[in-house]
DNA sequence: AACACATTGTTGCAATTGCAACATTTATAA
DNA sequence: TTATAAATGTTGCAATTGCAACAATGTGTT
């Protein structure tokens, strides 16, 4: 996976921040800031810590849109529609890079070697967050939870060509991922279990089916 | 909304082109190509012509995935995995230009403004492409197809500040993109009408109730 | 014009699902 | 450690949904 200062030396990224006119905010565990630059342009960069973007609807129901660790971008994320729905909340102490996406476009230094290792970075990140984001679709546009488990079995399993899967999340962030209520997904992971299908031990499930 | 080529005067296109070594194809009506190519890392431009994306799975269902016109891009939407799912049909004679992403990245051409201005757009495409994928996982995870289509009509109403919502697509071709069965949405959708909250005049829809 | 084909509308019914209300276990923080 | 919160498992039930099977209308092609 590729993060965003790869092949970016230490002293070029410093010289990187600068041209970009970035700035750089040190967090508090659970604070948030989302609402301080949620009408403006502008990725983030996670430098250090723990976060996770929330989003709060009308009802009050609040879901994790995603989870963020060292170098994960986030901002693309957020709609362009300017709306307070959305928190950025840390979870540990957490360095926040800011950059406004139009310093990125509109920067005129080609000939700097390390600006256009960065948007070649930028570009491949963007691809695989369309790729994550087109197989979530693939699954969650499944008719039954059933099918949706197994989508979900399907894609993790060719991914690490094993039938033995390890989530990534708790169930409860399963069935999140998912888009269904999390007891009718133990219900039917259940279902599944008793008619052979699959085998779960923690976080591991195993799969005894044969497919491909 | 930008597109793959802007800022790019024609003459710099050819070279670009050149630059990184694309092949152009010429498509007849009715043709499918994805298998061909499905194997390598490629994104396509479609520069004269209309196709579609649709993916069969083992159930021999068949649904459609994107639909492409003039500088619409493809290629990232397809899933790294390599299956055979997927197909690209053309539904007019089609022409294609396809770059091998690699090419793009590993381009040492630094110095070439239009190059750079290429790889700008493709940033900016592909944070739209993040963007509206986001927003369709924002509706397809409400729990109830009402709720479902009340996020669909106040993302739109939003986007165009307006309470007239023009559908860009089917009924149909709704039901596909909020990951439901067609005759359950015109169920909802009557209930809807005979509740108050809209009036349907063929794709249009007008919302008789607040909020924001 | 005549044809096939896609889209739309409707309805009954069985299957699936979300929800509420629990008990229990596991993590996390004070 | 102890208190607090989060995650897990279970079940009944009512609401929602997908599906099948139609009829009717609209669209496009030869």
């Amino acid at each position: 996976m590729i993060q965003i200062f790869d092949n970016i030396s230490i002293k070029n990224r410093l010289k990187l921040l600068k041209l970009l006119e970035t700035h750089t905010l040190h967090i508090n565990k659970n604070s948030s800031i989302i609402p301080i630059i949620s009408n403006e342009n502008i990725i983030g960069i996670i430098t250090k810590g723990y976060a996770q973007i929330i989003r709060t609807d009308h009802n009050g129901n609040r879901t994790l849109i995603e989870e963020l660790q060292e170098y994960d971008i986030f901002g693309t994320e957020i709609s362009s529609l300017k709306n307070k729905e959305y928190d950025l909340i840390t979870k540990e102490p957490t360095d926040i890079i800011l950059i406004d996406f139009a310093n990125i476009i509109n920067c005129k230094e080609n000939n700097k070697s390390f600006y256009n290792q960065f948007t070649k970075n930028l570009l491949l990140i963007f691809t695989s967050k369309i790729k994550e984001k087109n197989e979530r679709l693939e699954i969650i546009t499944k008719k039954t939870i059933r099918n949706k488990l197994l989508e979900y079995f399907s894609i993790a399993s060719k991914k690490h060509s094993s039938k033995h899967i390890y989530l990534p999340f708790t169930f409860t962030g399963l069935a999140d991922y998912l888009g269904v209520d999390r007891t009718a997904m133990t219900r039917e992971l259940k279902n599944l279990k008793d008619e052979g299908f699959i085998e779960i031990k923690n976080k591991r499930i195993e799969l005894l089916y044969d497919e491909f």
